[in-house]
Order: C-alpha cells, then structure tokens, then sequence
DNA sequence: CGTCACATTGATGCCTCTCAAAGCTTGTGG
DNA sequence: CCACAAGCTTTGAGAGGCATCAATGTGACG
C-alpha cells in the first residue's frame, strides 16, 4: 500500500534477510505479524500432501503481505524467498494497534484487502475457464495494455504455472492461437489482434 | 460482519427486494454500494462470453457483501438472487465516510475482507487439485467438523458445483471414496472416517 | 399419482497431463 | 572467442480422467 513507508517507520521492528529458497514462515507456525517486501521476490504457497503446490500470490518490492495473518492465530500459507530477498517486519500488535486508532490507516487497509481479493477472485475466474487456449488467451488479455501489447512479468514458463497449466500445454496453446490469428509473437513480445 | 446492525442504523438507506432470479446489479454497472443481505440468498458470478460461469461467493442472511466496489467505479461481478431475497442497501459515500472516521469500524471492515480472503484462497487452493477423488475429499474436509461430520450446506449437486465438478464426476468420486472406505454415507449424512 | 428435481450409473470422446527428446538462448569459464 | 552447461522453448506420442450425452432410479411435494 502506499502508507507502507509511513507504516514501516511507525510500526516496523527491523528487517529481515533470505536466501533464495528460504521459508520466511510456513503453514500451521504461530502468526508472527505481517511484512513488506524491500527486495527480491517472495512467493506464497499452499501445499498439499500429495506434493501439489499452489502458489497464491507473488510478492514485488514494496508490497506489503501475509495481512490476513494479523488476525489469525497461525499462518494460512508458506511463504518462500524466489530468490534473495529482504523483509521488513511488522509485528501483529502493533499494526492492530494502528488499525484500531488510525481511521486513515485503517481505510487504506480495507483498501488494500479488497484489491487483493478482487485479485484472488480474478485469478479464480481464470482458473474456471477449462480451455487451455481460452484460459491463455484470458491471461494475455489481463496482461495487455490498452494497445494489446503484453507485459510479460517473467518467462513463458512462470506464466503457464501461474495460469495452471503445464508448459506444454501451456506452449501448444500459444501456439494454436498464434495459428488462428488471435495473437501475433515477436521474439519475447506478445501482441493481441483484434 | 458483526457491525452489520450498527452499520445498516447508520449507513443504510433503505431495502430492496429481489425475485428469485433478479439480477442487483451486473458487471461493468457503476457501482453504487455494498449491500447486508436481510433474507434469502444471494450469489456474486463472474460469466464468459462462451456461457461460462463462475461462482464468487455465496452470501448467507446477515452477511455484507460487494464491499471491494466501494473503491471501484464499477461492479466486477454480477449479482443474483438465488430465491427471494431482501438486501439492505449501503451506499458507497457513507460507508467511505465511516470508513475514513471511525477506525472500529475500519477495523471491523479490515477484518471482514481479510477474511473473506482466506476463504478465497481456501477455495483457489481447493481448485487446483486436479484428481476429482481429492478434491472432493478436500471439500468434504473443510465442511466437516472435529468428528468427521459433514454439514452439507445445500444439495449434493450444488456442492459439486460449487468445487468445480459436473455433478456425475462428483457423484463418481463420492461412490470410488465411499468403496475404499474413506467416508461413510447414511442417508443424506456423510463421515469422515480416519 | 404425476411431476419435477435430485441422485446414480453407463458409454464415449476430447483434452490435458505425462514422459521423451530435440532445438534454442543465455551465461560462464577456460 | 569458443565450448560447455543449464534452463527455456518447442514438438511428438500415449494414457488417463473428466465432460458430455443418455437413461434410469428415487424422493419430495402438490
């Protein structure tokens, strides 16, 4: 959120760095607060027993997360650098204590909750779509501009996990909808027509 | 939320009511508010061109609901009664208001968005298990209590539904998981064993 | 007792996952 | 500057599982 400067000043208690790989908290441990992310890349995960992993949001520099643990006991996912990476810590009691005397903080709170739900609820909506060449063509719209330019966050392959599909699939589909005329490709630019 | 009376004596500005199928508002409308449902039941979908629909959230009697519209200029999803139902309407501008002076209620809001953003994320999680036999497994999981019991909350086909399955792949996995002696079914009732 | 919706089972086909292999790009070290 | 390694990209073949279409059983309710 945009007060995260504010809020690190006021309520931050030190950073904390991680190598690449390493889990800042995992499901089931105590909620220690929330965070912001200075540098690097953290992502945050589910996982199943069976070795099934689903990755329920990508933290960029400057983001603030794990806000839903400020009021839970335990954490609800792992969270893992993917790559290295440093966090400022925000201890639980504290931003309560924010949240409950700082209207204005507390707005923007509410605000940046309900962006990411609205973001939660987008990623479902895509997931919903069984088609892998409508799913990817789904994707692409949500990451294109106005001018139908995408914006890649990383590789071809980051993409199809993000999306739920395997690379393959995930690169089959590119494929056909390039084929059909849908999408126009130009070394590791994506264009949507029409 | 529990401020729901508090909220609707302050902020509320009269009910509507809704005929089984009628539609509150749709995505891309302005956006006018949020809304406690009073009586009946609600669904907030998102549709594809194709026909696809997906389910956001189902709303029970006394529960808000499209709060991230307060911060949005339109509706992302669309709204529609399930059967008969009352809503209290909540306009945008008033709820901002309390939201910007009164930090327990901001909190209380902060916290109901957190919420429901677990529960999307549970819902995501839930979606991305491939195998139909886990995923209802799953489900039935998080609707079971401490002793195994399972609280349907509606039919069995809507359940199937509601976790992404046809009804005949989800009756399929009932009849496999119920063979290899993981549930038991007793009438209507169903327990999870071990 | 008839209707309607839920519940259940069968047969078929398509689509994605999986395993496999080969080109291609990038970066690193000699 | 070249050689090699590692990871991304791409295509192939096969199998399994869920969607789809179809039909019947079952229960609730007027």
């Amino acid at each position: 959120m945009q007060d995260s400067r504010w809020l690190k000043e006021r309520a931050g208690k030190g950073t904390r760095r991680l190598a690449s790989g390493e889990a800042l908290f995992c499901r089931g441990d105590a909620s220690f607060g929330m965070f912001i992310l200075e540098a690097g890349r953290v992502r945050l995960r589910r996982c199943g027993r069976d070795g099934s992993e689903v990755t329920m949001q990508t933290v960029a520099p400057g983001e603030s997360f794990a806000e839903p643990s400020l009021f839970s006991p335990v954490y609800h996912c792992d969270c893992v650098a993917v790559r290295e990476s440093v966090v400022t810590v925000l201890p639980k009691t504290r931003v309560l204590g924010f949240l409950g005397n700082d209207s204005a903080f507390a707005a923007a709170f509410a605000l940046r909750m309900a962006r990411q739900l609205q973001h939660a609820r987008t990623r479902f909506e895509l997931r919903g779509i069984r088609s892998a060449d409508e799913r990817v063509l789904g994707a692409l719209l949500l990451l294109s501009d106005e001018r139908g330019e995408v914006a890649l966050p990383g590789t071809l392959k980051d993409l199809a996990v993000e999306i739920g599909l395997t690379h393959e699939a995930f690169y089959r589909a590119l494929a056909r909808i390039e084929r059909a005329g849908r999408i126009r490709r130009t070394g590791r630019r994506i264009a949507l027509l029409a």
